[in-house]
DNA sequence: TATGAATGAGGGTTCATTCAT
DNA sequence: GATGAATGAACCCTCATTCAT
């Protein structure tokens, strides 16, 4: 009798080989990490990859896909519990410590690379956006309860909020031995400073 | 006599190579871009290359150096130009399109190699740090003219403004369509307003 | 009993691998079809076909024989119709355009591994040779009739024969454009001439 | 000092790996001789062939042309030695083992890939045509020296002699242990009957 | 200085085949 | 009978680098 389909066993092995994919380009960057490495750390052969994936191209973009759904997930989780400024970095103060923002370097990997691939730049663009729409929906919601500066303009402003939280992990990288929580704490203090109304203080 | 002359046709020549691979790097990853594109791009045989380089990692390494060198220059020669916040956002300032910060994408893939190659972080640090120092001078005087809030710490603050201004030409890579003229608006507001002393409107 | 039919199942099953298998060769050639592909055009598993045959060697063999059977059964439904000529070319007479030779382009496939696969060979010698006694018989009845000159060698030229025969689908790939009515007409005349007894006219 | 161009040296290994490359797809196929056995074949490595050739594709593309010109070359030089079948059949004549038609075999590997490849059918049909011309040009000499029938087509001729000329090398392959004499005499005799006028014996 | 011939390891990918179910 | 997961060798090709000239 033929084997039953087991598609959440393929979905399964999908998301493994996903996660071995995101360690090895974590240490070898996309275009570094091979195939091979990619089976290895996964422990597949080279051959079975390919049912699983039909590219590494494939694999690089489900990858960035995965990855960044999850990270924004956070911003989706903690929408009603305080300020803005608070659910705005609330992917920030999710975390302790730059090991923490470890895995976030993978961003850098995926912003070198939208530069130049369309397809990833595409992926950047749509999981941006989602997280846009709920920060600017924190943003109306702020200015409405009088928090936020009514001058300015939630869509523009969520998109500087994302790109100043997503450049954060580069600090330790232009700055070895910055601390994290003073990194974190102005940060802070800058965003307060920026959303609040003006004349109040 | 015509020999004292060849250091400095090496170095010439070594800077036209430097440029070249900048060039590639920018269009295929600083590994994607391979020795033979760059020796094309330069107009040179793959022999002669090594001549002037002992290695690719030896290439990436000195563009980058060079290249952040002239990146952050910027900051060198406006220093005496105005307020706080403009001399800060001076790099900025200097660019009029989103076009103009293309070549800047090369800091990503440096960010990216810098995750994972020391000798790229150490290159990155060394140079963030020659614009840290100016960075810091601009604050103190600054704070001293009453201009920037004294409760800031210069180091830390001026580090976070870097990453700020680096962090810039990820947008339209987040967001298509974004508009520079208003994006950098945005970015100066938010930086005035974090430096304006408390109480001060 | 239902348990009598499998073997014929079986058979049926083997058939349409084959047929699948033909296409491919046809689209592929014998070595650019891989098995993932006859499987796919048979729609059935890659396991699956290995409880049909034992390996990809064997479906080439297999379908060979039974290609070349079929093409060479049309002598020998036309065996008593005609002078010695038209029974000779009935092959070709059975064709109406060049599309209709497509499918005679798997003989190239074939004529090629021939020529480095002893096992092929064999089977191309095995199936030929069924043609070249039907084809003698026709040439010895056309000699005893006078309609043949009798100083040909029959087994000699029955082999001629199938060549001239066999090497009519090449033409359209060396001469695009090359009509095929004319090309028949042409073919005709020659092996009437050259079956034709001296002095004859 | 750069060392001097030697494009005589570049095209004679050019020379030397398509001649490689002949015998490996002799031995083994158009598709089943690999890069690697072609460069082992021809000494150097498979990146170094890379210097050569584009692609394995163009290898088997300028070995198709360099093979049929030489091939087809021998009525070239034969052109004004006897009659006209004699001068049709010169490649034939030349020929006196079923051994030296060995490397014809490539011919069977060029037709079965002509019948899938637009380009290798292109060059196919380029070569041909080079002898047609000779071949009309011969037929209709004959046709004037009343040597050959006025009624034939000398375009439409001259291609079946070639296909005929061209299916010789398959009679091995179908009749094993045919022999060469006996073959090429019948050909003979069949195609003299065939040009000769109507008539005439 | 400068060339391009030369290497061989490794790139991503496909292959024919086996096996547990 | 039938599936598709799994293998690992081999596919074509590119890589960074060296070397004789």
């Amino acid at each position: 009798m033929a084997r039953k389909l087991v598609p959440e066993q393929h979905e399964g092995k999908r998301h493994e080989i996903l996660e071995a994919a995101h360690r090895c380009f974590l240490r070898h960057g996309l275009q570094g990490a091979s195939v091979s490495m990619i089976c290895k750390e996964a422990g597949i052969s080279p051959g079975h990859l390919y049912h699983y994936f039909p590219s590494k191209e494939a694999i690089v973009e489900q990858m960035a896909d995965e990855y960044l759904a999850r990270l924004h997930g956070v911003f989706g989780r903690q929408r009603e519990t305080g300020d803005a400024a608070t659910v705005l970095l609330s992917e920030i103060w999710s975390m302790e410590s730059w090991e923490d923002t470890a895995h976030c370097r993978i961003l850098f990997e995926l912003l070198a690379e939208a530069g130049r691939n369309e397809r990833v730049r595409a992926i950047l663009a749509r999981n941006t956006d989602g997280v846009r729409v709920l920060l600017s929906q924190v943003l109306k919601a702020g200015q409405e309860r009088g928090e936020v500066d009514p001058a300015l303009d939630p869509e523009h402003t969520s998109a500087m909020l994302i790109a100043i939280v997503d450049a954060a992990p580069m600090l330790p990288l232009m700055v070895p031995g910055i601390r994290f929580d003073e990194s974190r704490a102005l940060i802070t203090t800058m965003v307060r400073r920026f959303l609040r109304p003006e004349g109040q203080v």
